[in-house]
DNA sequence: CACACCTATAGATAATCACCTATAGTGCAT
DNA sequence: ATGCACTATAGGTGATTATCTATAGGTGTG
């Protein structure tokens, strides 16, 4: 038996015929002539090398060997559809995998996303990478994850984002500090008090020191602070102030009070980001159209800010055009 | 999923990418050039309608529709090359199906052939039909079966024929016949006495006839009986005489005697016919093998006759010219 | 005997396949 | 920076495929 002439439609065909019991019938069920289907039964003997029907009493009947390939074939053309069912569900974002990368900040709210939507597509393995804006970054240059979460995109050039969430940076104290029950305070009389800052590649950090630049300010002693956790919890136990994003805060905080610092709070958005040129995984997509239908559920209706019907829009959609070969994988920027 | 532009050579070489894990290995052990593999997976992958390879960190790594469709195909090619096995089983003739048509007077023999055939091929469905000379003429003309056994062949024109077993016609007499002491009997001498014969349709009778009118003699009384062992029977009750096959005789016949007649036995040969426009069943034609080997152990010496090297070399051994569609059943004579 | 229905064969054609060679881009290691 | 190994692309070729129309021959029925 030759294999390599052994084509899907050719088993088909041969199914077809032992099913309806002729030729005729069956080129009429297969939308074919009969004298193609004759053909067609003749090349694929040839490739298997037996006979594989028999005029019986005049009815079509097939050989040991052409009942033992319509079992075959039967079997595989079975395999074959449950394959295409397969694809079917990872087109349909149902199944697949895709992994996102969030900056610290966002691990605060994205679970209230990833949480619901995984219960709705149990199916899909979520992998999320998290770290500093800087750390983030590198993953993004690299290629390695399908979403970013930031709150400024890399490089536009590079990428679609939509934004999703407002994230607001507000001034945090402990309890009594003598400036809480004040209605309005400048950012300059603040700059004699220690500040605890995240480390330099946070995107928190970044944003706070840019405004400060924009302020013409320049903060006196600093100290520096690896995590959210750390800084929110310092600053309770009066070590200094901060400036966070407000996701940071828990719903009640007693031991914490907002500065209402002129200037304040420090409006940014965080974005979903996807490559252009890397194919967006079907479950990575399902996903964006999940946070689109469902973020007004998910988060506190005040950080709402959904505008990913326009990255959706931008985005390839069904567009078969890829290579065979996904991009991933270190590629020098 | 196109699945008509679906063959197994692109599974295949799919199958050996993703195992290899690099294009050029694959095309290495698949003795292609490295383009020509990198164009196949383009088509494959244009049949699936999904990327199904991506590079991941300098390695090629199938996506979840690759690695799906490699368990898919693995599965297939396996359900193939199991097919595969089952066809050579079948070439083999260890494996597969056939029948053979007897003259009555031959079941009382080749059962001593197809007990051990049967027992060394279990696989091999084996059905017999029995009847007279007449009613297998006309299976034989509507091509009913893979094998016949006749003492004459119908016809040499769309038939080949091989001896295998001496089948003497003897004159047999209840025990006490009073010619039974005799040296020798002349026919003649006979004539007056009744004689059992077999139906019109039977070889037996056919032979005797002839041979009756070779000598120029024709019989007084008769009785027709259509079976040998009604005939047998008959004659040990003292009925009359008769002519029959001595294989028809059991080892041990205490109740008959064998008349000295002067002419007889009849000589004739059983032969096993195959018609020269039917392909043989790889079965049958395993069983005439075995015939033509075992044939000594499985009959009396002095029944021997064994040509059947001769049929066997003039079949058309492994000829794959056949069409697609083996002749059987009803055809106009 | 003619008609209806089957299957086989011949011959045509546009498309596709299964390969190849040659060449260019990319990432990695030296 | 250079060279090596990998992959992609372009372009070519002969073989094969998938389909058709037209036709011929066999079989069974009224």
């Amino acid at each position: 038996m030759n294999i390599r002439h052994l084509t899907f439609r050719l088993l088909q065909v041969h199914v077809a015929v032992v099913g309806a019991g002729s030729i005729s019938e069956a080129a009429r069920r297969l939308h074919l002539t009969q004298p193609t289907v004759s053909q067609q039964l003749k090349r694929l003997a040839e490739a298997v090398g037996e006979p594989l029907l028999e005029n019986r009493q005049g009815r079509l009947a097939p050989t040991e060997a052409g009942l033992e390939l319509y079992r075959a074939s039967r079997e595989v053309l079975g395999r074959f559809a449950d394959f295409d069912d397969y694809l079917s569900a990872l087109r349909g974002g149902e199944r697949g995998r895709f992994s996102i990368a969030l900056v610290n900040t966002a691990q605060y709210v994205l679970p209230r996303l990833l949480g619901p939507y995984s219960r709705a597509f149990p199916e899909v393995d979520v992998t999320v990478h998290i770290g500093n804006r800087r750390q983030m970054l590198t993953r993004f240059e690299r290629q390695e994850d399908d979403l970013y979460v930031f709150s400024h995109p890399p490089s536009l050039a590079h990428a679609l984002a939509g934004r999703f969430l407002r994230n607001p940076l507000v001034a945090v104290a402990p309890k009594g500090h003598p400036l809480a029950g004040r209605e309005r305070i400048a950012m300059s009389e603040l700059l004699e008090e220690r500040f605890l800052l995240r480390e330099p590649g946070s995107a928190t950090r970044m944003l706070f020191e840019s405004w400060l630049q924009e302020q013409g300010l320049t903060l006196g002693a600093t100290l520096q602070m690896a995590s959210n956790e750390a800084i929110r919890v310092g600053v309770a136990a009066g070590m200094g102030l901060a400036v966070l994003s407000e996701h940071v805060l828990p719903p009640e905080h007693p031991d914490l009070v907002i500065l209402p610092v002129a200037g304040l709070p420090i409006e940014s958005h965080w974005q979903f980001i996807v490559r252009r040129d890397r194919r967006l995984s079907h479950a990575a997509l399902g996903f964006l159209r999940f946070a689109e239908g469902h973020l007004g559920e998910c988060v506190e209706p005040r950080f709402l800010s959904n505008e990913l019907v326009g990255l959706l829009a931008r985005l390839p959609g069904s567009d078969p055009n890829g290579t065979y070969l996904r991009n991933r994988g270190s590629v020098t920027p």
